[in-house]
DNA sequence: TGTACATCAGTGAACGCGCGTTCACTGATGTAC
DNA sequence: TGTACATCAGTGAACGCGCGTTCACTGATGTAC
């Protein structure tokens, strides 16, 4: 009965814990970062909210990390991570299509709403090394994946040649990644949910539209 | 010669101050605050900080917007007419092409580029009743305004039948918006910089991309 | 196998600091007579 | 026109608070003998 109190975890008492679950601690510690930085901005968020979310002292964010900002980069380094396995699983950009990869990634974005935010934000208002590391990581990955793509399909003949690849690629990015960025103005104003089949016919469209803006003219001639 | 000294403003001396600028200060926080705040996130920016940049004492945030948050909203407030008076001298939707309203819009962004940073940030990490302003403000301009032009296109028989306007929109939203948003990644990953040069490229580059995709298919047949 | 002790994971109170805000005060300006 | 005083813009020190971090301490665990 009043076992129910004592039910939470052994932590929380003096001495060293019972259990010899040594670092789910340090898991803990980086799920509820994350919890938390994803939502709210760094500044926001304090370690002892981290701390009460992830069942800890937050003595242990200095313990294990090395103070809060050693903690925010170990996040970090783990979700770079993650996105760039995920987007390794989705194959190599020579063997698919342009529809391929644009499917391939709003079902990416829609799994994990988390990326697009998390980048933007680092991108446009983080300061110093963490938003280097996140260009860099970010740059030498999705960017010249995606430019060789393009520059592959020109050669090829099959998209226009008096298109720039770099502007393509970077409407391209827009159509696909706005979206997500703008979630709340897509939902509120245009009353869209963005779910998973939103998002495949979001892409889907998104890719009829660019195809047939990019590929060479056959029937209708040249440019302009 | 020690005049250079004194040669600073009126104000950090006690009592009234001797000029009769009234609002001047007033004024200033809000310039300041904007320097700040653009940059940086609400809570990394302190009144000190605003204050000392206004040549001014931290307790006239206080006395004249009431409180930090009293002169963000009045800041907020500020730049959402400027934008707006911005949006409502570049004339009505029905006089204009998409071509005119691709490349209205770059210049703007490149001209103010703090809006569609501000604007993202608020959208996705504010809380609370400025967001809420924002994304109400922005919805009712932006957003009607763009699925109105692309309704009046699919109507008249200009934009092919089988896309649905609002995906429409939200493309045309992204391909526009997104290069300002993502400057840096821009900039750094494709060495491209954003000019008002560049920016009229990739608005001609996106209504060149954007027509050929969602005009009425003529001569290539219909859909797939 | 038992015992003594070093180690190690974790606690919780306390630290100094910078924050937003408040408040007593200042002295030039405007107004009443 | 002069004078007395209320007003009003603005100052600067002080307030309490929550923050990130530190540190003395705890007691279970692992190890040496």
């Amino acid at each position: 009965m009043s076992q129910d109190l004592a039910a939470k975890p052994s932590r929380s008492k003096s001495g060293r814990p019972v259990g010899g679950d040594s670092d789910q601690v340090h898991a803990d510690l980086l799920d509820a970062a994350r919890q938390h930085f994803l939502s709210r901005d760094f500044k926001a968020v304090s370690i002892r909210q981290i701390a009460a979310s992830a069942g800890v002292n937050g003595a242990m964010v200095n313990y294990y990390f090395g103070g809060k900002q050693g903690l925010y980069m170990a996040m970090v380094d783990g979700m770079l991570a993650e996105l760039i396995a995920n987007l390794e699983n989705m194959g190599s950009p020579s063997q698919m299509t342009l529809a391929d990869f644009a499917q391939g990634y709003s079902l990416l974005m829609v799994r994990n709403p988390w990326w697009p935010n998390f980048m933007v934000r680092e991108v446009l208002f983080s300061e110093g090394e963490i938003k280097e590391a996140v260009i860099e990581k970010f740059g030498r990955i999705i960017g010249p994946r995606l430019l060789g793509l393009v520059q592959q399909e020109t050669a090829n003949g099959h998209f226009r040649a008096d298109l720039d690849p770099r502007l393509t690629v970077i409407s391209l990015m827009g159509m696909t990644i706005f979206p997500f960025v703008a979630r709340p103005i897509i939902e509120q104003v245009f009353q869209l949910e963005l779910n998973e089949s939103t998002a495949a016919r979001l892409a889907a469209h998104n890719t009829e539209l660019f195809l047939h803006g990019a590929l060479a003219a056959q029937v209708k001639g040249g440019s302009t």
